[in-house]
DNA sequence: GTGAAAGCGCTAACAG
DNA sequence: CTGTTAGCGCTTTCAC
C-alpha cells in the first residue's frame, strides 16, 4: 500500500492538496479509490448521515425515501460533485445501455447519416452508441466486435467486412442482440437490413439502356463484397435482358481508390470501341468517374448507385439509385431494439427499396 | 433464487434447450449470470482445473504460467466460449480504456473526417470511442457529457454546443482527460484545439477585396457560436481594413438550415445596391448558396469557409478556404491520450491555420 | 422508510 | 509457477 492521503474527517473524502495536478495523478494509483479520487455512493451516504442504499434510492430516483431525507442527500452529492460509476452498475445489471456500431469509415459520406440515424434510435431507449471503423478489414472487423462484446454492450449493428462471422455466434447466443446492415452476415443466420442492390443496379443499367447504350461500363468494388457481386449481378441482368453481350473489358471490380477507378475509366473510353454510359458501383466510384469524364471530350453517359450531395448541381447532373442510409441505419437500430424488447423471434432479412433519380448524366445519348 | 438450467457435466455449462431463444431470455434474468448465461473466469477455471487468478494471468498474458497449464486453459475458454468481462476489469481497474467523443452531427461531413482521425488516435492507444451528437444544443451535451463520464471514459473530445462548462469542472478535476474541438470551452480552463477562424476569414474575405468587390455579404451561423463570431470579425476586419464600411443588410447570421440561408441570399441579391461578392461561413451555407446563385442570372462572387467534395467540379469551381477537419481532430486526440499520459501540464490553446484555395468563384470580377 | 449484507466478475496483493 | 483473499462501487435481497 502506498502513502496514504490525508482524510477529511467530516466527509470522509481523501484531501488532495491544490498541487496534485494531473501530472500527479499516477502516484494514486495505490490509493484505494482509483477514479481520480472520485466520491462513491459511501462517501455521499456518510456525508449525508444515511445508509448506502438510501442514496442508491435517490440517485435512482426509487420511491421510498422522504423528501427531507432526499434533500439531504442531494446536498451531499452536490457538495461532493459525486456522479454514479456506472462501470459498476453495469457489473451488477447485467445491461449497458450501450450498442455497438461497426461500419467501414465513419469519414465516408454514406456512413455518416447512417451512424447518426443509429444514434438517434439509440438516445430513444437511453442507450450510448460505441463506433468503431474496420477500414473495410475482416480481421478489425472481429476484434472490433469482440472488443465490444467485452464491453458487454446491449447490442451490436454491424456492417460487415469480412464474409464469415462465425466468431459471433457465441455472443448471439449470449444474448448480445446484432443486426447486420448493407450486407448480410457470412455463415451465420442473423438478421440483416439492405438496400436493393441487385434490383437498383438492374433498373440503373436498363435505363441507360432504354436511353439507346448498348455498350455500357460498370465500375465496381471488390465482389466479394456483396453489395458489389450484387449490383454487378444487376447490370449482367439488364445486359442480358437486353440481349446485349458484355465484354470483359466493359467491367472493372477492384478496391475503390481514385487511382484505380480512373484507370478503369480511361481504358473504358480508350480504344476503337469505347463505351458509351458508365455505371458506377458506389459513391466513391461515381465522384471519381465525374472528375474523369469532365476531362473527358466526348459526353459519355453515367448513372451512379448511391445518392451524395451536390450531384444535382453538376453539369450535367448526375444521375443515380439513390438508397437511403439513413432508413438503413433505423431501421436496423430499430430492430436491435425489438430483439432486446424479446419480441422478436427469428432472423429476418429486410430490403429496402432504392429509387432512380433522373438529373441529366443518365439521359445522355451515344455519343457515336 | 429461479428454477435452475439443467448442467452439461462435462461442461459445467448451462444447456439451453434449442427452444429457448431470445424470448425467453427475460426469463434468465434471475439466474445467478446477468449476461445472457455467460461463462466467467472462475467457470474456465473450473474446467481447466486451475486457479482462478492462472486463467486471470492467460486471459491477459501475463507471464508466470507453464505452456502446458496455459494449453489446457486455453482450452477451456475455446470450449466454453469465454469472453473476458471488460465492465468487472474497468471496475476494478480505473481504467476504460475508452474516450468520448461529442460533437454536433455526425451526418455533417466536415465531422466524419474529424470523428475517424479521433478514432484512429484511440486506437492506436488501444482505446475505443464513444460517440454522440448534440445536435448544437448545449443541454444534450452537458446530458451526454455526464453520460460519458458516469462510465468513466478516460477522456472526452468536445465541440461545445454551449458556452458553459463549469459542469465539467469536477470531472476534470477527477481526472477525466478534456479537450475541446472547433471551439473553445466556456468558463473554464482546458485544452482547446482550433482553426483560425478569424484569420480564415478575413483572408477570404480581403481576396474578395484584392479582386475589386465592395459590397461583400457574409452568412454565417448563430453569433453564440464561437467560430460564427469570430469569422465574422474576420469579415468585418478584412472590410474595414480596405477602409469599407459594412452595411447590416450585408450580414446574416442565424441557424443555418437551407431555408433561412435561401433567404438571406436572395435578400443580399434583391435591391437596387446588391452585393457582388458573398463570404459564406461554413460547409452548410456555402452548399445552399451555391444552389440560389446556380439560379441567380449575373453572376456572383462566393468564397466559402471549410472546403467540401466536388466544389473542385462545380461551375465555377468553389474558392474555398479550407480547414483541415482530420488534423483537427488528430491533434486534439493526441493531446487527449498525452494528459492521460501526464506529460502535459497546463492547458493551451492551440490554432491550425487556414488555407485559401482558389478555384473561380472566388475570383469572379463584380458584376456591376 | 431505511439499512446491512451479499455478491456481480474481475485484478491486486500476497502466500505458498 | 500457482492459488487464495480482498475488494472495486454498485444493486439486490431481506430484515428492521
Amino acid at each position: 500500500m502506498g502513502r496514504r492521503t490525508p482524510v477529511d474527517d467530516r466527509t470522509g473524502r481523501r484531501i488532495v492538496p491544490d498541487t496534485a495536478r494531473r501530472a500527479d495523478r499516477p502516484a494514486d494509483r495505490h490509493s484505494g479509490n482509483r477514479y481520480g479520487n472520485r466520491p462513491t455512493m459511501k462517501d455521499v451516504a456518510a456525508r449525508a448521515g444515511v445508509g448506502l442504499k438510501t442514496v442508491s434510492r435517490v440517485v435512482n430516483g426509487e420511491p421510498g425515501v422522504t423528501p427531507d431525507t432526499e434533500r439531504r442527500v442531494q446536498e451531499a452529492i452536490e457538495a461532493l460533485g459525486f456522479r454514479r460509476n456506472d462501470s459498476a452498475r453495469v457489473l451488477r445489471k447485467g445491461r449497458t445501455a450501450s450498442i455497438g456500431l461497426v461500419l467501414e469509415d465513419l469519414a465516408d459520406p454514406f456512413y455518416g447519416p447512417l451512424s447518426r440515424a443509429v444514434e438517434e434510435v439509440a438516445r430513444a431507449h437511453g442507450a450510448l452508441l460505441i463506433n468503431g471503423s474496420s477500414a473495410e478489414d475482416p480481421e478489425r472487423e472481429q476484434e472490433l466486435v469482440l472488443a465490444l462484446c467485452a464491453r458487454r454492450v446491449d447490442g451490436l449493428v454491424v456492417i460487415p467486412a469480412g464474409d464469415d462471422h462465425r466468431y459471433l455466434a457465441p455472443e448471439i447466443k449470449a444474448g448480445v442482440a446484432t443486426v447486420f446492415v448493407d450486407r448480410p452476415a457470412g455463415k451465420i443466420d442473423a438478421d440483416v437490413v439492405l438496400s436493393d442492390s441487385f434490383g437498383g443496379a438492374r433498373d440503373g443499367v436498363a435505363h441507360l439502356i432504354a436511353n439507346g447504350h448498348r455498350r455500357i461500363g460498370f465500375i465496381g468494388d471488390m465482389p466479394r463484397i456483396h453489395t458489389a457481386a450484387e449490383r454487378l449481378r444487376g447490370y449482367r441482368t439488364a445486359m442480358e435482358d437486353a440481349g446485349i453481350s458484355v465484354e470483359d473489358s466493359w467491367m472493372s471490380l477492384g478496391v475503390t481508390d481514385p487511382e484505380r477507378v480512373r484507370r478503369a475509366t480511361e481504358e473504358m473510353l480508350a480504344g476503337p470501341a469505347p463505351v458509351t454510359a458508365i455505371f458506377a458501383g458506389n459513391n466513391r466510384v461515381t465522384v471519381t468517374v465525374v472528375r474523369v469524364l469532365a476531362e473527358h471530350s466526348r459526353p459519355v453517359a453515367l448513372v451512379g448507385f448511391d445518392d451524395f450531395e451536390l450531384a444535382d448541381l453538376l453539369k450535367p447532373g448526375v444521375t443515380v439509385v439513390a438508397q437511403d442510409a439513413a432508413a438503413l441505419g433505423r431501421t436496423a437500430a430499430e430492430r436491435l431494439f425489438r430483439q432486446l424488447d424479446g419480441s422478436l423471434i427469428s432472423p429476418e432479412r429486410i430490403e429496402l427499396p432504392t429509387q432512380l433519380i433522373s438529373r441529366g448524366s443518365g439521359e445522355l445519348p451515344p455519343a457515336d
